[in-house]
RNA sequence: GCCGGGAUAGUUUAGUGGUAGAAUUGGGGACUGUGGAUCCCCUGGCUCGGGUUCGAUUCCCGGUCCCGGCCCCA
């Protein structure tokens, strides 16, 4: 035998059993996204090069999958889904009455060295509600991430949330450009400290401002605390107070969530420079070095893709690590998806029949037909090894009097059954 | 991009410088219409390329892929 084709590097196949969890954890997160007035979307699965580079930042471009079509044109597989919702909100969307609340799960491709939680194909689900100029809009995109893992099941998961508004006003009163503040943020975010103080030294920032920041971004723990200390810190800076304020009112409108437990950490800065506000990550400790399952904040995007400014936020759960983090946990992901009754000729030309009484089966159960053409005995095997409940044997002695046997695996018991009446039988727990 | 550890039937594995066994799965049979048992038969494999060698699945180098870590992200 020639070698076989093997899967390129970092992507997987989904077996059946996977596919059946996969398609459950969807099904949940569809239902809480729309039980939030959300509705889904899909976008290409590549776009112009163009528009996901716009604003990602270094890192991201390093990672993509990007090629040629035929009019040499420059494409990219897409490594997110903010930028192409946006796009297909500016296209689109924007006329339409706001809130505009849109979801999506979707595949995403990033050129990195694969490993646990990390391929180079993997999927993500999220929101983004577009319009709202309020603080409780923040809010509600935190809340609806954390219903979502509650509704899933999912017990140790950590929410640390941020501002950037707080960090970025600081650096502008310290005389820094919007466009020379994204390699600071970049720093902050990989908890780069070296790099962090050269970048301010060079940049000319006053040694007031730089303490400042350098101590903000140390601040975690439960928001009372940190923001307390947030303010003492800021006394006297008008404009990073005014920042803080607003990063108050989230917290607080998120009270009317009703959520709690979460932890304050202004040193959050995410790795995506289009992010303007409050920012949170969520992690899932268990899975170690790929703990964080999702990602968000409210951002700015839309005049960098050449549409009006708008109030933007949104978040992406990492779907596979989210996965990953309930199978963890050892939670019970969908039922039995599988068929209920295997319908077996008893005699190799009673395979039309078997067909025919499948056909008619099939309108109230869900039913396969043994199309192997073997023994009774290998056919039950194959139903006892599918864990397949019942089956029903089609045999010239009772299709002589227009019935078929209907057998429960579980008990062994066994009845005759008109064909017309099949449409009664049912799976006895 | 960097760094470890791996790769023998579909799966789990044994083993050897003279081209390989087992268990399990799958198909068939013993049992011509009754499962989870037993027995028998069959199918099926040394990751790829190069080097050393009379001879490489085995030793060496490289690629590919897998597992994990760093970086970064989801």
């Amino acid at each position: 035998m020639t070698m076989a084709f093997t899967r390129p590097r970092g992507t997987r196949d989904f077996l059946p059993e996977e596919m059946a969890r996969r398609r459950y954890v969807e099904g949940v997160m569809r239902e809480v996204f729309e039980s939030f007035g959300y509705g889904e979307v899909q976008t290409p699965t590549f776009e112009s090069l163009e528009l996901i580079t716009a604003k990602s930042g270094e890192d991201i471009r390093r990672h993509l999958y990007h090629f040629k079509d035929k009019a040499e044109r420059d494409l990219a597989l897409r490594p997110e889904l903010t930028a192409p919702v946006m796009r297909l909100y500016i296209n689109e969307l924007k006329r339409s009455p706001k809130p505009v609340k849109v979801y999506y799960i979707g595949n995403c491709f990033r050129y990195e060295e694969p490993q646990s939680g990390r391929y180079r194909e993997f999927w993500q689900a999220g929101v983004e509600l577009i319009g709202p100029p309020h603080e409780e809009a923040e809010a509600e995109v935190v809340a609806l991430a954390m219903a979502t893992l509650e509704r899933l099941g999912l017990e140790g998961f950590e929410v640390h949330i941020g501002h950037i508004g707080v960090l970025r006003r600081i650096l502008e009163d310290g005389g820094v450009r919007e466009e020379d503040q994204n390699p600071v943020m970049n720093a902050i975010d990989k908890g780069e400290e070296a790099a962090l103080k050269g970048l301010l030294e060079k940049l000319q920032v006053p040694e007031e401002s730089r303490s400042v920041l350098l101590t903000i971004l140390e601040l975690e723990g439960p928001s009372r605390e940190v923001l307390g200390k947030a303010r003492a810190l800021l006394a006297g800076r008008t404009g990073v107070l005014e920042e803080l304020e607003r990063f108050e009112r989230v917290l607080c409108a998120l009270g009317f969530f009703g959520v709690e437990g979460y932890r304050v950490d202004l040193g959050i800065a995410r790795g995506l420079d289009y992010y303007t506000g409050t920012v949170f990550e969520i992690y899932a400790p268990r899975l170690g070095a790929q703990k964080q399952i999702c990602g968000g904040g409210s951002y700015s995007l839309t005049e960098t893709l050449g549409g009006a400014p708008v109030p933007t936020c949104g978040f992406a759960f990492g779907f596979d690590r989210v996965l990953l983090a309930l199978e963890a946990e050892g939670r019970k992901l969908g039922g039995d998806k599988g068929p209920k009754a295997l319908v077996v000729p008893a005699g190799k030309d009673l395979l039309g029949e078997a067909i025919r009484v499948a056909a008619s089966l099939r309108k109230s159960l869900p039913c396969e037909v043994d199309l192997m053409k073997r023994k009774l005995v290998k056919a039950l095997g194959y139903a006892d090894s599918r864990g397949i409940p019942l089956v029903v044997i089609i045999g010239e002695e009772e299709l002589a009097k227009g019935c078929v046997l209907v057998r429960d695996m579980k008990t062994g018991a066994q009845r005759d059954v008109k064909v017309e009446d099949l449409g009664s039988i049912k799976v006895h727990e």
